[in-house]
DNA sequence: TTGTATGCGTTATCAT
DNA sequence: ATGATAACGCATACAA
């Protein structure tokens, strides 16, 4: 591997003026910067980044901090913050944090060490304090999913209260009035904040909220199975159940046929989040969008504009749910 | 942040022994050793990773590439790589290729870049022959998905055509002789591989492939639901349809109940990959199983063995497809 | 076992 | 505009 100086020694010129030339700066004289860039090609010159990052304390890559590293969200979530990043000459790294505080945090200390300039990140296990701590230091970040008031302009998050209320609202708008309510873990923020939304819709239509009719999940496909079970063991009941995730929505539902329920004949479901498989489910599962791509789009952008200096734009931190009226919710 | 020398002058001993603690080095007596760590601890001090890469030459990250960032395939393929990986004390320094040459080649060199002390690569653009040179570099690493025979040892991959093969043989058993056939990017191994076990198959019972009854989709649902319904349009004939992966034979389901058809009692279905939503389509998709999970770790298995000396372990390159029969077939 | 000195490949601060 | 030289924080032969 060729050096800085051995290009500065083949094109008669200093140690500085190759280091300027690599980085574009200005006052290089036409004639010099031809000279290095030439014996850069001849010596197939590729810059030691590490070194670079040792000497300028930067490293054009912005680390990536997230739950998980499967599942339909986190998927188009980090495929979006990629792109963006690479579109502008930035690499992302990635890694996952596993909603467990201690990892979490070691996942962070990781990114730090690695000299990233700015992070984005999306845990739930790391607490407020930490990340308002974290925030007069001196790696720049974004945070994805929740909404730390003391830091609110670095976060994007969704209305997750209206969400809920938007599903709810549906669901009642359409003759039901029994619905049961299967959630995401309830020591989450935007578990609860959707449950908030649920039991506001409940409340202006004048209808009481069951206790009995809420079990709660983990967000994933099997506790949405397991959640239909539960309520169907305990004799509930309903002919609705909104799902604070489309995965559980997606559980519930084959657990439901599992019991040769006809969907949605004699059970209604609404799921939440607009994941890609949802419109090939069977029925098509009626659910609330998450625009996840634009949220992520826009954490990236606001790096690209606040470290990088790259872009102006105007900054949305909270985005807006709606409604997608698909197949598996019916009049009743 | 406090470097090496405060830790030194506090501790009173000199650069090399608080190197030597920490990095563990045998021959340090356990006093100096206290004075460092004693040190360490007041100081609150934190190794630079980035001089350490820069003095050592090795990071204690392997760099991940593969071709996207979402779907069930990557996604369970990354989860398993990184928790191994996180188990042995390293990271993952994960970045997508998004299967174009010239950005697979660019987050290959962002990861050698990055002094990464290993590589997974599931990667389809980049050519045999650069993978073969690069094999000759300094950089070990693993090929996933994809036998290249030169360097076969370092790949890690399914028996596709054996997988393509169980699938037919047992459409064939249940009685179909007219099989469609949803094919992934034909430019890729392993749709080939499958494509060419199915016909095998069909071979062996002495059924003519009809090249009327193939589509090649692109591994997307969506070019399942565009494949069935060109099959439809062509006025072809057909009671099974096998898919050379999960997300296509989802939404072909889906096209052809859009023609109000029967699952599966009009028509079959089978897919490949066993992709964890596959049990909660409607009707449970019968698939082949491709052991994602077990083929990660093996192959961060072989990186921790052969690059970090950590572990022993039997070594194994192909994995065993295998028939997950649920109801998505029907005897005809 | 411990310490000294040098190197790792750049960037950055000065002069010139 | 260009060049010398000192950081950057640590690892590592080598010497003691």
């Amino acid at each position: 591997m060729a050096t800085i100086y051995e290009v500065s020694a083949l094109a008669g010129v200093s140690l500085s003026s190759v280091s300027r030339v690599l980085n574009d700066h200005e006052h290089v004289s036409k004639k010099t910067k031809e000279k290095v860039v030439a014996a850069m090609n001849e010596l197939n010159y590729r810059p030691n980044t590490i070194a670079r990052s040792l000497a300028s304390n930067r490293s054009n890559s912005v680390g990536v901090l997230v739950s998980e590293l499967h599942g339909p969200f986190f998927g188009a979530m980090l495929s979006s913050v990629e792109l963006e990043l690479r579109k502008a000459g930035k690499h992302a790294v990635i890694t996952a944090g596993h909603s467990d505080e201690e990892s979490e945090i070691n996942g962070l200390d990781f990114l730090i060490d690695r000299k990233c300039d700015a992070l984005i990140l999306l845990v739930d296990a790391i607490s407020d304090d930490y990340l308002i701590k974290l925030s007069k230091g001196n790696t720049p970040f974004v945070i994805l999913n929740r909404n730390i008031s003391e830091i609110s302009d670095h976060c994007f998050y969704l209305d997750n209260e209206l969400g809920g209320y938007l599903a709810a609202k549906y669901l009642i708008e359409q003759g039901h009035k029994e619905i049961a309510y299967i959630s995401g873990p309830l020591t989450k923020q935007d578990s609860t904040e959707r449950l908030t939304g649920h039991k506001k819709a409940l409340a202006e239509a004048n209808i009481s909220f069951k206790e009995s009719l809420l079990y709660e999940g983990d967000y994933l496909t099997k506790s949405g199975r397991d959640g239909i079970n539960y309520l169907i063991k305990h004799k509930t009941t309903f002919t609705a159940v909104a799902c604070s995730n489309d995965e559980m929505a997606s559980g519930a539902m084959r657990g439901a046929r599992d019991h040769k329920w006809l969907i949605p004949e004699q059970c209604s479901f609404i799921g939440f989040d607009n994941a890609f498989f949802t419109e090939y489910l069977y029925p098509q599962l009626t659910t609330i969008n998450f625009p996840v791509n634009d949220m992520a789009k826009m954490s990236t952008q606001w790096i690209l504009k606040n470290v990088y200096k790259q872009k102006e734009l105007d900054i949305i931190n909270m985005f807006i749910p709606e409604l997608i009226e698909r197949q598996s919710v019916k009049k009743n």
